[in-house]
DNA sequence: ATGGTTGAGGTTCAA
């Protein structure tokens, strides 16, 4: 039995709808985890999302910024929503579901941009963004005895340097700065997680999720980021059987600066 | 070194 789940920073889940049920129609995911869907749990288009056979909706919306959601054929349960940094912002949902007999619980994210400018005393979403996944190491792949874990999401932070289109370039641009990298790579070591993009296309390779839109020719220049992420607790990554990035949709009408990525997996 | 584009909700912020 496979499961598949796609994450997507859709910015703007109104203005995008077309396009998620041109992707849904045609890639099937089990479980799609939007990002940035930018409006209350009310203006969610829940019709629509139904009518392409997701019925399990749970949302985390905020009027006109951030706001996640999680859309699934699979029934949802046990749903939780963190207030990282103590601020108000819908930045993160989860789920337990069950498949094949194992229970997974599903945490989808999306971490704050952190502003311009990489220094936390002259600019505070910098430093947000510094607590905000300073908080996230305390989240453990292991957390619930017998549920194995994964977490998806706009995390806004390329950790890699081939995770950028120039590793020196980007070294003092916020989403590859050392403090965020390595803050990035503890909350994976200290929860246990792994990163399974990297565990299916070596870290040698470039890979990216995002494009700006400021590009006058985003695929030509092609300086990407990779900003969005799949983790899991350790027994999945065995049963990983592929990650797809849709680097296509990138190139449809009325992108979102973020494609999806999908896990596959065997259980 | 700079500026470039997009979305939501309003004449500006966040990304």
């Amino acid at each position: 039995m496979t499961l598949s789940i796609t994450t997507w920073n859709i910015n703007s889940v109104r203005l995008r709808m077309p396009i998620v049920a041109d992707f849904l129609n045609r890639y099937q995911p089990d479980i799609l985890c939007l990002q940035e869907i930018k409006c209350l749990d009310e203006q969610f288009p829940f019709e629509a999302v139904r009518a392409l056979g997701y019925e399990h909706i749970i949302l985390h919306g905020q009027k006109g910024y951030h706001g996640v959601a999680i859309v699934s054929k699979i029934p949802l349960s046990e749903d939780h929503r963190h207030d990282y940094c103590k601020v108000g912002d819908a930045r993160h949902v989860s789920v337990i579901f069950e498949q094949a007999g194992r229970r997974i619980r599903l945490h989808n994210f999306y971490v704050p941009a952190g502003g311009d400018e990489p220094d936390r005393t002259i600019n505070p979403k910098f430093g947000h963004k510094l607590d905000f996944i300073r908080e996230m190491r305390e989240l453990r792949a292991g957390a619930e005895p017998g549920v194995s874990a994964v977490l998806v999401g706009d995390l806004n932070i390329a950790p890699l340097e081939n995770d950028v289109w120039s590793h020196k370039q980007m070294l003092k641009i916020v989403s590859h700065t050392p403090i965020e990298t390595e803050g990035m790579l503890e909350i994976m070591r200290e929860g246990g997680w792994l990163d399974l993009m990297r565990q299916d296309v070596d870290a040698s390779e470039k890979l990216y999720t995002w494009w700006s839109y400021r590009a006058k020719d985003w695929a030509a220049a092609d300086r990407g980021r990779r900003l969005d992420h799949i983790w899991s607790s350790p027994d999945l990554g065995p049963l990983l059987a592929r990650i797809d990035i849709l680097r296509e949709a990138r190139g449809w009408e009325k992108p979102s600066d973020h494609v999806p990525v999908t896990a596959t997996f065997n259980l």
